[in-house]
DNA sequence: GAAAGCAATAATGTCGACGTTTTTAACTTA
DNA sequence: TAAGTTAAAAACGTCGACATTATTGCTTTC
């Protein structure tokens, strides 16, 4: 019966501790929703390394929850391909290499292309004004960027992402735009563990400018194909860039 | 005790019952994957009706396991859109519409273009060699195919897969045949759904068996506009039948 | 030195406790 | 009496502890 009783208070305990976690997070989420999320950025930006063994009391340390919650959560990384798992061996960060980062890079700017191109075709007013809008922050946000801040930085990037994502949202297919998303995670990944090493290059951002310009210019234009070809080359630029460091 | 051994028993009666379950299945296998291709095929095929809820004492009953291999499998289909599940009220069967079979169909087709060009570019003389392999099998089950019996529609219904896939796997790009399996079983929930009120026509049968060989001499002949065309159209004929018709 | 056995370590699955939601029943009010 | 409201209870989903099973590394023995 004291063993029971002990059971107990260790359960009020943990459900103490866990109830005002994070005032941030929806209540309306369960644990494996957040633990997914944190999980993914943990792996995105190369905090679990590719390759290595995700051992559950590391993660439930990390995360402070259950194995029930994380397998969830890991299970769904799985289908995304950013986790493998051995049965009975447990999960493993996907690896990465040489060859899945060019086949990432090229199928995106493939798909990139797709959104492009029917976005052009189905883009209303309000799309481009989105852009627009989108292209102005952006523009801002660059003046900024000589302080080189990685705040400054993050800003960037993010806005960047807005950027195009306003472009490829006038494809209105949210089964293409799923998976436009999946594959812009798998890159960033590749991405930010390049970032690690190499500080980003300045000639970078004023490059990216006026291939913006230019690819405003085709979209309002309607020019399909210019468009699609200049979105795919600057999708493939940064891939360039990385291809040639070793990881 | 007795509660524990009777306890015992039924774990021992669950574990032999699932274990040879099917041959096909590796036993490297855990439960929660054993049930997720099981639970994919239920939904896919219409067992469980779209929208329709999931509970899970009837889950576990189905499925002969317990609750912790059932959430993991329906976490993955919930990446895959299968299933959609809402805090606190479980999980539920993905609704179908008229608008997301439209999209799917159509990222789709346009996907599938996106492999048989890459493939055009890419392929060698063992991917030609493969196709017209898969071909021929295809045409020697369409012959056997007037009985209309389930199981030769079936089987046909595979091999016309495989042909497909032949083509399709000529791109060499993991990434994009990952999204393109992803779709093809999206559209296959719809398909099937389809199938379980109208029957087969016959005409659709040899219509297809030109397109198959109208298409099979464009790739030859490495025409990508021509075998792109084709492909779209292939597979959007069967979008416009369907469309149609209510569910 | 290799094989076999053993201990540790780690992963998997079931079950129970808790919180939330939904259904049912009783009661009030028009 | 019928409709609406509230309270109680039953059902359901979630998560962590525990038991079982599999694996890995280490030691012992031939």
């Amino acid at each position: 019966m004291g063993h029971i009783s002990g059971r107990r208070t260790e359960w009020n305990m943990t459900a103490h501790a866990n109830t005002p976690l994070s005032p941030s997070t929806h209540s309306s989420d369960n644990y494996a929703t957040q633990v997914l999320s944190q999980l993914k950025q943990d792996i995105l930006t190369g905090y679990f390394s590719p390759g290595e063994k995700l051992r559950m009391v590391r993660l439930k340390e990390r995360y402070q929850v259950g194995v029930s919650p994380l397998r969830e959560a890991l299970s769904q990384l799985l289908v995304e391909q950013l986790v493998i798992v051995e049965n009975q061996r447990g999960f493993t960060v996907h690896p990465i290499s040489a060859e899945e980062m060019a086949d990432i890079y090229h199928t995106r700017a493939q798909i990139e292309g797709l959104c492009v191109g029917q976005a052009i075709e189905r883009g209303d007013d309000a799309w481009e004004a989105s852009i627009l809008a989108a292209a102005h922050r952006l523009k801002k946000s660059a003046e900024l960027l000589d302080e080189n801040s990685p705040e400054n930085i993050q800003r960037w990037e993010a806005l960047h992402q807005e950027f195009h994502t306003a472009i490829a949202a006038g494809c209105a297919s949210p089964t293409l735009l799923h998976v436009r998303r999946s594959l812009y995670e798998k890159a960033s990944r590749y991405r930010n563990l390049w970032l690690k090493r190499n500080m980003l290059n300045r000639t970078v951002f004023h490059a990216n400018q006026q291939q913006h310009q230019d690819l405003i210019d085709a979209l309002l234009a309607r020019d399909s194909e210019s468009a699609v070809q200049l979105i795919q080359e600057h999708l493939l630029g940064p891939y360039r860039a990385l291809k040639d460091t070793e990881f």
